[in-house]
DNA sequence: TGTTAGCACTCTTATAGTCCGAGTGCTAAG
DNA sequence: CTTAGCACTCGGACTATAAGAGTGCTAACA
């Protein structure tokens, strides 16, 4: 329903706005893209695309602004994935140059680099460590009264937390225990473990164990997971540098917002394949209602995958940003599966 | 050479700052605090507290506002320490009310708590991990060609670093060296741990075990501590809510500064026992020029220590903030020195 | 001699007025 | 259907003015 001319002029006006952070006029929109109609007619058209809600004026002689449906059109229809600049890609790249063998260490620098890349905050959402396999379980006695739980992972993630053992327990007594956990353990997902454990203890108690099965318990409460929160941020400050933002209140109910662990599954819809865009009033939390967010999942091995996400104005430059996402997303799930694999 | 009035002017004229943000004029100095003295009078000697270089006016015909220097004169001469009031103190103590056993999580905490309490940012220091004491190394075998090593020191704290193996290097060979490593390297510092795996290595090769040498050198590389900062931080968004940062860009170097854990020495000098504080320029990074930082060193056990520091306005509410570092100082001692004991 | 009232002066802040430029919508001509 | 022309609107920058808070100085007072 919209006209040939149209589309071109919502996409050049779109593209306009997301460059300059001004209202674009007529005019203006004439002179500097190469548009061969005179502003006159840009001017009625923009009218039209008014009416339909794509545009938006800030007051009644101002140019236009994208409103989040000329945003949502222009990503859904008008959105060109460009070719990503050799730099980009060269930058890109630069997270593996050194061999790391750390899945962590990679998620890291990912969204290090990709802050620096975009000039908007990154989020990235490791593998759910939940699913990690135990591989080890370890006790290590620090004093008469306290011990410290390791937990070692398929992935090489280590868990570790110090808990109470009870007074004058042989170092012995928790070697056995410590066997006896790994015996029954090691292949379990850490999800799972908590569930096992207590099986365990209860299975331990009825034979007469009770030493072993205070330990259990104490050992069972320790490694309650402390809501594993593997997220890694970049750019957290990039905000301040957008012109869009200037209002320190709204500022800071952001920053606190995407700090805030507990958040994140608003901001990143978990169990979401593929690339999402988010576009002001559509994400779920109201500190965003300013912002655009983009996600995109990627894979570690088969089973386990990870997320993305750029947070930033709404006047973003999604061409870009999905280009690189979609780039990092195929090159992160390649690496972090042969990490997997070795 | 101060003379009694002129102190008491000058404590009312900074304490009255501090409270309001708002330069300070005689009049409403004379009304507010219960002065016997005209206006005029405060005006004369505000003068001459001028003068002296103790107080500055904003432009000509303004209130006054306290330099540098009367900051400095304010906070070494006229600082009586008051009392905390019950609440603080209260919520001081819910920092230990869960019996926690693990350092990182007290102090985590601590961070916390501060940063809500005083409405500014806290930086807290751990104790120096290089200093901690190996308690013992373990290897987990992740896959053909990586395992993750494990360090455990007398705190609890636990390392671990991801990193490959030669190929089809047998798990008994692994536990063998594990053997070896632990024999020889436990109650070593982190510190020195690295110097000796050297010294380890040219050992084991000389032996002729090669096998093992290529292995203790990997671990080694493995084992090169990442400048171990733990450091914690509280409220690092409550500049934003300080009424004298408005500059978005002095903000944001300033936040940079201190997320870099490299320049925290700069703005906690190591080394340094009691409390200290720095006025604006007194710091040592330009982005700091218009903070106050103060910090205050706590013991954990008689060996170890760490510092506390709250980064403020110049215009902060230093009174209270002395008390409250000196009071948790002192807690934290007790309770990490009880916790490192058991 | 130290203190204070009085007063002229200064400077900030808030408010209102003016002007310019960029932009629009509409009409009429091409 | 397109475009030139034109009247109109509005924000932003600038100026002027008034009010308020504060100062410094002088002179009177105790």
């Amino acid at each position: 329903m919209l006209t040939e001319r149209q589309l071109l002029i919502l996409k050049v006006t779109v593209d306009d706005y997301i460059q300059s952070a001004q209202p674009v006029g007529s005019n203006q929109l004439a002179k500097k893209s190469g548009l061969s109609f005179s502003p006159a007619t840009i001017r009625n058209e923009m009218a039209d695309l008014e009416g339909m809600g794509f545009l938006e004026k800030t007051h009644t002689s101002s140019g236009r602004v994208p409103s989040e449906r000329g945003y949502r059109y222009y990503v859904d229809h008008l959105l060109t994935p460009r070719r990503l600049p050799k730099g980009d890609i060269v930058q890109l790249r630069s997270i593996f140059e050194d061999k790391i063998t750390e899945t962590e260490e990679v998620i890291k620098r990912s969204a290090m680099i990709l802050s620096e890349l975009t000039n908007y905050t990154s989020i990235l959402l490791g593998p759910d460590v939940r699913r990690h396999i135990v591989k080890k379980l370890s006790i290590v006695p620090l004093s008469s009264g306290s011990a410290v739980a390791i937990i070692v992972t398929d992935t090489g993630h280590v868990e570790n937390r110090v808990f109470p053992i009870p007074e004058g327990l042989d170092p012995s007594e928790i070697e056995k225990m410590v066997n006896i956990l790994n015996e029954r353990l090691v292949g379990v997902s850490l999800n799972d473990l908590h569930k096992r454990l207590e099986q365990e203890t209860l299975m331990v108690m009825k034979q007469h164990m009770e030493r072993y099965g205070d330990l259990f318990s104490t050992f069972r409460q320790a490694v309650i997971l402390p809501q594993e929160k593997n997220v890694y941020y970049g750019g957290k400050l990039n905000i301040l540098n957008q012109p869009d933002f200037h209002d320190l209140h709204k500022i800071r109910s952001l920053m606190d917002v995407m700090e805030e662990t507990e958040h994140i599954p608003m901001i990143i819809p978990v169990g979401n394949q593929g690339l999402h865009i988010r576009i002001g009033s559509e994400n779920a939390l109201s500190a965003m209602e300013d912002c655009s967010v983009i996600t995109v999942s990627y894979d570690i091995g088969e089973e386990q995958t990870g997320s993305i996400a750029i947070v930033g104005p709404k006047r973003m430059d999604y061409k870009r940003i999905v280009s690189l996402l979609d780039t990092l997303s195929g090159d992160l799930s390649k690496e972090l599966t042969r990490i997997l694999r070795n």
